[in-house]
DNA sequence: CTGTTAGCGCCTTCAG
DNA sequence: CTGAAGGCGCTAACAG
């Protein structure tokens, strides 16, 4: 195989300087239409495809593109509203500023030591649902910047979180308001080894991951100060996807059976529990009233209409990648969240 | 700001040769254990982060990534599960062999233009969606093997795609052997200039998607042969999207009151007239027949479980992912479809 | 084991 | 407008 043809060999047959050559590709106007010509037929000829990225890249020093840290599987990671929404976000800002994304998966440590060690991108998103200090950690040795979503990253490096906390306490309050007193808690992970179902006050109070420990907290300040017993309103533990929330969803009907309200910490298990409920022939929101988290489109389009603590998601993914691609200094940014009021909520039958 | 610190720094203030300071860190078994912790003590000293893959990706010629051109829009990619099943086997092989994943848009032409022109990667899974011809012309001029996914490149490319022609045969015999006369179809696209609706006989003959055009022929085939007048069977073009399926669905059931079957060009709007059947009072598959095209994971999710033709998506991103990442030669390939039978379809009631 | 060297392909001064 | 030259950061081949 004949050795790859380059720029110089197309500067020569086309009997001008390399500069020339990288001119008339790169910046025409400055080439004389006639030379110009002569290069682009130089390249014809040679089958020359134009300037190579991987030089200009070296040369250049920046490149133009983010490396997107996916927490666990990327089947996941496709299937997750949340996700998509996320992505949503970084793929406008990156696609307004013609910047390229790369995806790095990290579906065990080897792989995303790999992957953030070797990616060729200016800087990286984490996602840090699963494992967010290893991630920080692998991102900090690689030396580029970072932004860490939803998890703190220690206080050098840049990072977007939302209220979690305040976005647990209005969801309790919107429920307590509406004369609530028997609950049932909906959660996510706590930590990464895969536990799911009932989760005691030890492991209540060890949480591992931000978000579900913050919003956790949030449920649980506000029915305190309602006078519940925090203590006796069962917990569930479960993971985010279709399989997952079902089955925490028919646990948490099992284990709080008289419950009349439902936090959800997200609206994908919050869902779950609507279809749990109409499986038990309860009624949403006659029977149980059920608040959800994230406010992904599937929340307007349930039946009914989910009632759900929104946060800003796609925002979020843009704000991060201006964060990695605009290189300012770092930021640590918390987004604020809200109550989006549709019809899974309702006053208790016999309030 | 000082200079970066490379290699040949860190290598000079270790007192090491460059070459042994690269082997320091791509081959540590090559180096004296007390050198290695020389260099790696200098590294620290001076905030050397290792090896710049920049620098190595220039010296080794080949990326170890691959770029998936999206077809249109990032939002559209990431909510449509057809994306998702094919990502997932591209994901697979490529976390298998660490290997990167760019991915590339292509909401316009300049987009696409600057991504596959200048994504530094080994080589491209075109999904052709949208405009096929385009995406291929751009991957031609980049020189870069690729590999296009249900549309024909041309001889000297790659391709993967299905038996389109074959599913559509299958899934209108089915419906013919049950015994049904009065059909209508539920298409996808003919071309990118975004009409939807009613398609007239001259629209059907120059549909210029590949998919849409073989699929049609294979129903179109089956019901002439049944002695149906194909020109009388009302055929719709919709998005593939929820909001464009759910129109295309409502328009089809307008056109055609009576019929009581609908071959449906992909699940994603066969679940669209599921749901637009039980909007009218129709019962599927008591009143109605519906086969879909896919078998996304919905198909099986939903009520009732859609029978539809089966095409394997996953081993398509797989493959697509592997003739790039092993650098073979030009293959085509036809992947087989086939019926998966659920419980969307039955009998017409007066047989 | 370790040091030397020659590029990988390109772009951008700088001098004409 | 064009030509010459240096260097982006790294690694593989080869010579000690």
């Amino acid at each position: 195989m004949p050795r790859k043809v380059k720029l110089a060999d197309v500067a020569r047959d086309a009997g001008v300087s390399q500069g020339t050559a990288s001119n008339a590709f790169n910046r025409p106007e400055l080439v004389r239409p006639e030379v110009r010509e002569r290069v682009e037929e130089a390249a014809r000829r040679l089958g020359y495809a134009g300037p190579d990225p991987k030089g200009r890249l070296l040369r250049a020093g920046k490149v133009n593109a983010i490396g997107v840290v996916v927490n666990f599987d990327l089947k996941y990671f496709f299937s997750d509203p949340f996700s998509r929404m996320l992505m949503t976000g970084v793929a406008e800002v990156c696609d307004a500023r013609a910047a390229g994304i790369a995806l790095v998966s990290s579906i065990n440590d080897a792989v995303a030591a790999w992957g953030i060690g070797s990616a060729v991108v200016d800087g990286f998103v984490l996602q840090c649902i699963e494992d967010g200090d290893r991630l920080v950690e692998l991102a900090k040795k690689r030396g580029l910047p970072f932004v860490a979503l939803d998890h703190d990253p220690g206080p050098d490096a840049s990072l977007i979180l939302i209220d979690e906390l305040g976005g647990g306490r209005i969801a309790a309050e919107h429920l307590v308001g509406l004369g609530h007193r028997k609950f049932g808690i909906l959660g996510l992970e706590f930590s990464g080894e895969g536990h799911t179902g009932l989760v005691d006050m030890a492991r209540r109070e060890a949480a591992e991951y931000d978000s579900t420990r913050d919003r956790l907290i949030g449920y649980s300040q506000v029915l305190a100060a309602a006078g519940i017993d925090v203590a006796s309103v069962p917990v569930i533990e479960a993971q985010n996807d279709a399989a997952g929330a079902a089955k925490g969803a028919a646990e948490l009907f099992d284990a709080a059976p008289d419950m009349t309200a439902i936090l959800a910490m997200s609206d994908v298990v919050a869902i779950a529990a609507i279809q749990e409920a109409a499986k038990r022939g309860k009624s949403v929101p006659g029977d149980i009233s059920i608040v959800g988290f994230d406010d992904v489109p599937e929340a307007a389009a349930s039946i009914p209409p989910l009632t759900t603590i929104r946060q800003p998601i796609v925002e979020k993914g843009r704000l991060a990648a201006e964060l990695i691609l605009d290189g300012g200094p770092v930021r640590r940014e918390k987004l604020p969240v809200n109550l989006v009021l549709r019809q899974s909520t309702a006053p208790p039958r016999h309030a």
